[in-house]
DNA sequence: CAAGAAGCTTGACGTTGGTCAAAGCGGGGT
DNA sequence: ACCCCGCTTTGACCAACGTCAAGCTTCTTG
């Protein structure tokens, strides 16, 4: 193992500069010394199958994971067995936040793709966030945004009708695609119709018809999981009014 | 003036203890020195009255602000100006969380009735909260049960019917008011049929209605904004099943 | 105090999206 | 290579909720 010196890191330090133009999951604005006592709290990143669990609702919280390769749901399910997916999760984002408030996980995290993930220890972070200013104000931001993303969702649950939602999902997809220096008109769906249709407020079925009227319209391709965004700009049309009124874009 | 020196640290204790058996919004923990410390930080209450904004989307964010009496929503509006509610508070509860992301306020905080609010410089709240450990460990959590009270929204929105909404709203507001001390089947709503309705993602028309349902099967009376739980386990089987599965009571 | 505005209730009707059903397709596993 | 199962598509029908409209009550403001 010749390799051995070449920490976490590095390895990290990699992969995060494959997310350049976005702000870093983690490594921010932070010195030599400052990244080395980083690393020292990064536990080894771990891999995760199609299917695994990163964790589970209801489970003690004591880390959060980065998101480092893959791509991952979090999901609540009622006691009568609906599911709600609360999101979709790709390299470079942060999981585990709604687990700190109750010390308890309160979602169920779930890899869509077989993923590699670091585990931040956060009683660590936290002492580690102390001495290191920006590290401290780099959480709250990361914080901050879970609860921006989730009230944009509240206004897509509450005020936006079929063709919307998934204009703004199908918008949504390819510009953090875009940012991961991946094709933002072309790629993969990694979830279900059942899974977009959970995240969306709207039932499978309704995706799809959702997906074929958008193709007959000439606004995209769809072959399965396969989507092609050939008019975004039609996309951004249907959903330019509905969207948050002060976007600084 | 001989009150002068009854320093708004004293006043935000009288008014939190008013909430007891809930966690605070801020003074946690702290021996006598850190809460001086933060009384430091803590900018004089400011007054509103019903109709004022506390602040708007797309303003600079500066400070959070914790309610010490008074009621308020938050809502976002989109570019055709539909409106979303994306939360009522009430006293002891921390607002602009949303705003540390971008360092801009993401959403709009209007009282709903006249209300008190301390303002707290976020920047010095930060610095504050490096010295004090509990304090951030403490800011934190606000920040995740924000995250989290956001997801059970957008369970709500994704997966229920208008009449669990309803319930669910309901006994919310019921569990919140006698957690501050106040009648929990017997309460003045403070907000319209339309606030109710955008934040459940309604029609005004449909909370009207669902409310004169409730009201028909006996389960509430209602009197315009006075609203009575008669049967409040009526209300609790109705939403049971679509509550969250891990709900650690 | 009067008058207008805003908020609420209720009814009739329409539309969106959910439900149920059937059939096609594709991929993973043996 | 084959088979089976799960995912997807599509259609027909239906229910829940939205829309439109009218009338009423309660606040607000001059």
């Amino acid at each position: 193992m010749p390799e051995q010196n070449n920490s976490n890191l590095h390895a990290m330090k990699v992969t995060c500069s494959n997310c350049t133009l976005r702000e870093l999951c983690l490594p921010i604005g932070l010195n030599r010394e400052e990244l080395s006592q980083l690393d020292a709290v990064i536990r080894q990143s771990r891999r995760f199958r199609r299917g695994d669990y990163l964790f589970r609702s209801g489970e003690p919280f004591k880390s959060l994971f980065a998101i480092r390769t893959g791509f991952f749901k979090t999901c609540m399910s009622s006691q009568d067995g609906r599911e709600q997916v609360t999101g979709f999760h790709m390299s470079g984002e942060l999981l585990g936040m709604d687990g700190i408030s109750a010390n308890v996980h309160g979602c169920d995290a779930i890899a869509l793709e077989d993923s590699e993930v670091c585990e931040l220890p956060f009683s660590r972070m936290q002492c580690l966030s102390r001495e290191i200013p920006s590290l401290q104000h780099h959480f709250y931001r990361l914080m901050s945004r879970e609860i921006v993303r989730d009230q944009s969702i509240m206004l897509l649950l509450g005020n936006m009708k079929a063709e919307e939602r998934l204009a703004a999902f199908l918008l949504n997809v390819s510009q953090r695609l875009a940012t991961r220096g991946f094709a933002a008109n072309d790629f993969i769906l990694r979830m279900s119709r059942e899974e977009i249709g959970s995240f969306l407020g709207l039932k499978l079925e309704t995706v799809s018809r959702t997906l074929s009227k958008f193709q007959q319209q000439g606004w995209i391709t769809v072959d399965h999981k396969h989507i092609q965004l050939v008019q975004p700009e039609a996309l951004k049309a249907l959903i330019s009014g509905c969207t948050h009124a002060h976007q600084h874009a």
